[in-house]
DNA sequence: GCCCAGGCTTAAA
DNA sequence: TTTAAGCATGGG
């Protein structure tokens, strides 16, 4: 189901500069790999090109509430302890109690309500069927950005996560305006790139890099790979 | 010490 | 329906 998205599609938006960006951007910075996984047998999460078990795509659905409002780096450090304790798999979260786990995932900061969240999400996760994005946002702690990276990283279905430096890179552009709402933002990219998994991941992921990089609150446009398409900077 | 980080929910205006 | 406060650790 996945390799039927691989193939090449003509790109649907004719000359939209949303493919131009992404070409820039994935000239600079190169393939991101992400979501980062721990490898079977291991501890720390790993840049390998997203999950392959079952195991790793409850991970990346831990790791999209860790990482809310809150650096990877704290939030792989909770990950590192959850697999230390053995408790990264179904019956772990399920079963631990809500205390516990927030002393475990202390790191990533919110521990208390993150905990309880995480437990409702392996619930669902652990049940028969499909994750679905609906399904997703009707659990608690579970917003629009987080069920689309779990369905887009993990289970490797097209949707295009929309973040915080999503909006403030093409605010600043000029290709949105910036407070529009999620599923807004959304379509202007989903009718814009053409529908492969592995283009939505990587263009999410290099948005992240760039945001990081050079596209910060106070930006560094003098360093900017895009500054040439850019409405701020560029022109 | 201050600001920020790949959100989301709830209460108040 | 929009805005603000609360949640919290760790790094720059």
């Amino acid at each position: 189901m996945q390799s039927e998205d691989m193939r090449r599609v003509p790109d649907p938006c004719g000359d939209s500069p949303f493919m131009g960006i992404y070409e820039s951007l994935s000239a600079a910075y190169g393939p991101r790999r992400w979501w980062p996984v721990t490898p079977a047998g291991g501890v720390e999460p790993e840049y390998t090109g997203g999950p392959s078990t079952r195991i790793q795509m409850l991970e990346v659905a831990v790791g999209a509430v860790l990482t809310q409002n809150t650096s990877w780096k704290n939030a792989s450090k909770a990950i590192a302890n959850l697999n230390r304790a053995g408790l990264l798999n179904p019956e772990g979260l399920t079963g631990i109690d809500t205390k516990s786990l927030a002393g475990l995932i202390r790191p990533s900061g919110y521990f208390n309500q993150k905990a309880e969240r995480i437990k409702v999400l392996a619930a669902y996760l652990s049940g028969n069927g499909r994750p679905d994005r609906d399904g997703l946002l009707e659990l608690e702690g579970i917003g629009p950005e987080t069920a689309d990276s779990i369905m887009l990283y993990g289970y490797g279905e097209l949707h295009f996560v929309v973040d915080a430096y999503t909006r403030r890179i093409f605010g600043r552009i000029g290709l949105i305006g910036g407070g529009e709402a999620y599923e807004a933002v959304q379509l202007v990219f989903e009718s814009n790139i053409p529908p492969e998994v592995h283009v939505y991941q990587e263009y999410h992921a290099l948005i992240v890099e760039h945001g990081k990089r050079s596209c910060t609150r106070s930006p560094d446009c003098g360093e900017c790979v895009i500054g040439a398409l850019c409405g701020r900077c560029g022109l």
